[in-house]
DNA sequence: GGTTCTAGAACC
DNA sequence: GGTTCTAGAACC
């Protein structure tokens, strides 16, 4: 490129990151046969190709060859890095596809057996809400029995229903309250078949 | 290429499915640019490619133009189904991906609100169990202080220990089986102890 | 539907 | 790292 005689054949561009071929014809002939193995046109574009020159095709039908990423033609200019084979990549895009999927599979079976858990536990808890009025209606009935006696006995009753603390039971707590009202007797009947209605 | 004067030039191959070209650059001079507007062999075997047709090198230097998917050469052939651009295919796997990604992101948001509904669920449960525990307490206090009386209050406080079915529980099961095995007093205080220290 | 540039893939 | 075939993409 440097030689004078091969101006009128192929020459720098001016912002010296490429170069034009000026007469295909003779370049073929004259310098591609002479330093390069190559016989054709297409080999050569595309070995420049891979350097990271792109074509251009002049308005007087010339070629000009410029690498954007270069400074100087006369520099070194390295081979680019191809990008991995598009198989590859398509294979990994697909495996990590793949490793998604079974993941949601996996976390959609976990959901599942949460769900089933959950479900198990509030089972459970209605069981033993369910143990609990039993037992409460078991004490009321000592009490109307007799066989659960005095003062401490009816303090107790209430403070075995207040503890339970459950929204269902509001009403039935407030007919304890009443067993502080002087009807201890009937509010405890009343209380039992108010416990029974809602087993 | 009925042209018997054209045979040395380009002339079909014995199976009848593709053709040889004998001399390029006659090819090229004579043909080429005489029947296509094309100047190069490029743009020549860039079309013959896109409608199916495979270059293969002779040893002699001829080119054999082959499609595998046609009889004959003589008839119609049509352009190739090109495959869906890669951008196009890329953008879909790219859109998989993102519904894939916002399901998980769905999921983790199900997964969140089921692991506080648990611990809503398991803090009940220890509420109910805590409070249970010291209904226990009260009703063995209950006993132990004289206003708890009698064979049925006694019935009744192992029916009710039973009623909670807890493993936790179990050696004060064992302790409250005692009670009618005669050391009731004992039992009692012993239980009471128990429950306090697990509380 | 042809033209041209570009880049992947296989081969050497 | 060059060579060759192939096909994608953009343009006409």
């Amino acid at each position: 490129m440097q030689n004078q005689s091969l101006q009128n054949i192929i020459r720098k561009n001016e912002e010296n990151n490429g170069f034009i071929i000026v007469n295909q014809k003779e370049f073929l002939e004259k310098i591609l046969f002479q330093y390069y193995k190559s016989k054709t046109f297409a080999s050569f574009r595309r070995s420049l190709n891979s350097y990271g020159f792109q074509v251009y095709q002049l308005q007087n039908g010339q070629k000009l060859f410029i690498n954007k990423n270069i400074i100087s033609i006369n520099q070194n200019i390295h081979k680019r890095n191809l990008n991995p084979p598009f198989q590859n990549y398509y294979q990994l895009i697909e495996s990590e596809h793949q490793i998604l999927l079974l993941q949601l599979t996996q976390i959609k079976k976990n959901q599942q057996l949460m769900e089933q858990n959950i479900k198990r536990v509030l089972s459970l808890q209605e069981e033993i809400t369910r143990k609990m009025k039993l037992t409460m209606i078991q004490y009321i009935q000592g009490l109307l029995d007799g066989f659960i006696k005095g003062k401490k006995a009816e303090q107790f009753v209430l403070q075995f229903c207040f503890s339970i603390k459950n929204k269902q039971f509001s009403n039935i707590f407030e007919t304890i309250r009443k067993i502080y009202e002087g009807q201890f007797q009937k509010s405890l009947i009343i209380t039992r078949y108010q416990l029974l209605s809602i087993i």
